[in-house]
DNA sequence: GGTGTTTTAGATCAGATGATCAAAAACTGA
DNA sequence: TCAGTTTTTGATCATCTGATCTAAAACACC
């Protein structure tokens, strides 16, 4: 019983993800917004609101697209360490391929958003602890089932996993080299007792082309 | 031979330092700035060139009273596992004292610059990159004195060093809680065999005022 | 005291910014 | 067909943005 929208939500989101991804939120303007998400400013505005509640929609597509998937489907993995080994081992390759050293969305705006808008921090926050949980739990499993041998208290271990990830993320966006991000990776596996990281996902023929600039595919 | 300047470098500097930390570069307007520093607009573009300017010089203050000072102070330390645990223990220190959850310039910048600006990159990149040497310095001065006992490749260890840190930075700014960051030091110190996190500085008496914002002592 | 040089001060510029408005367009159910 | 609802569109608003201009002020040197 209306004029029905003409544009996808999903892909419009995407397109606005691509942006805040890139530039970040201050730097990004509306109008650079509506138009890579191909409507109007007023359209933007009419179905989404200010750029504040728009970019927060941005976000959670984002992490709907790749964080939070991929936690549960690494969490499937037959065992804690891999699991771990998997997590890590992506996240690398992702900051690796990307190509436009954009990192992760959630950590860039971890950075970004300032103590004065408690509500985002509060966003954020509650997102990066769901990646903390992850560890906390795959250590909890693996030293339970004496898959993953004693060391540091389970929570710590899981802080040094957390943590580290972080650091690998920002290196995503300003050094994107891949001796330094799977050192690092290397490193916080092998000191925990954990498995190595696995090769990576296919470094076979058809990429000798390179490849090189995606858009955001998620999975 | 010509009309003195009315104000203190270094004083206007640690104002422009302090509205860049606190805000970022984007979401700091050059009034803003101006006020800030007590100087007109025009007398800011005139001894500082543009915004861009402006805040290389900053962040250049800002890394001569902070970090290239506190790597030199803690590599001077009687041995090389002390220097790194003590290191840690500052940036922590730092991390949880701040009261306005900052984090750390260095690190907000690197996520805030796009690698549309390759030249501010390779700064922030090359000044990260003392941090990680420092690591790797301490590692192998340890491993070869027998003080640090064998583990990952040193390039590595350090590697882990730098990304634990780098994270803990990030933490800073969205969860500044003491478990979380000295769980994750912890950790990362005890599982390469180094010695454990030295007590914080002086946690007695006088402190019972919630002491709270500081400004931004360097030191 | 005059000359030269730099800093300061206030006004101002051209353009960008986030956001809204009124009106036309496109659809659904009655 | 028409009433009701929502989207779309282009124009527009008030404000902010980074930066510059002109002219007055403050010193050092001669």
């Amino acid at each position: 019983m209306a004029r029905p929208r003409t544009f996808d939500e999903k892909a419009v989101l995407d397109a606005a993800v691509d942006r805040f991804w890139t530039q970040g939120y201050e730097a990004t303007s509306t109008r650079e917004l509506a138009q890579s998400m191909h409507m109007t400013l007023a359209s933007m505005h009419n179905a989404f609101g200010d750029k504040r509640t728009l970019f927060r929609r941005a976000l959670d597509h984002y992490l709907d697209g790749s964080l939070r998937r991929r936690i549960a489907r690494h969490e499937a993995a037959p065992s804690a360490g891999v699991a771990i080994a998997g997590f890590l081992r992506e996240s690398v390759e992702r900051s690796l391929g990307d190509g436009r050293q954009r990192g992760c969305l959630l950590v860039n705006s971890a950075l970004e958003v300032t103590p004065a808008d408690p509500d985002m921090q509060a966003f954020l926050d509650a997102e990066l602890m769901t990646i903390e949980s992850f560890f906390r739990r795959c250590i909890a499993r693996g030293r339970q089932s004496g898959e993953i041998p004693d060391g540091p208290a389970p929570e710590d271990a899981a802080r040094l996993l957390f943590a580290s990830l972080l650091g690998i993320r920002v290196l995503a966006r300003v050094r994107p080299d891949r001796d330094l991000l799977e050192g690092a990776a290397r490193a916080a596996l092998a000191c925990l007792g954990l498995p190595a990281l696995p090769a990576p996902h296919s470094p076979d023929a058809a990429a000798s082309t390179g490849s090189a600039a995606n858009g955001n595919t998620a999975s």
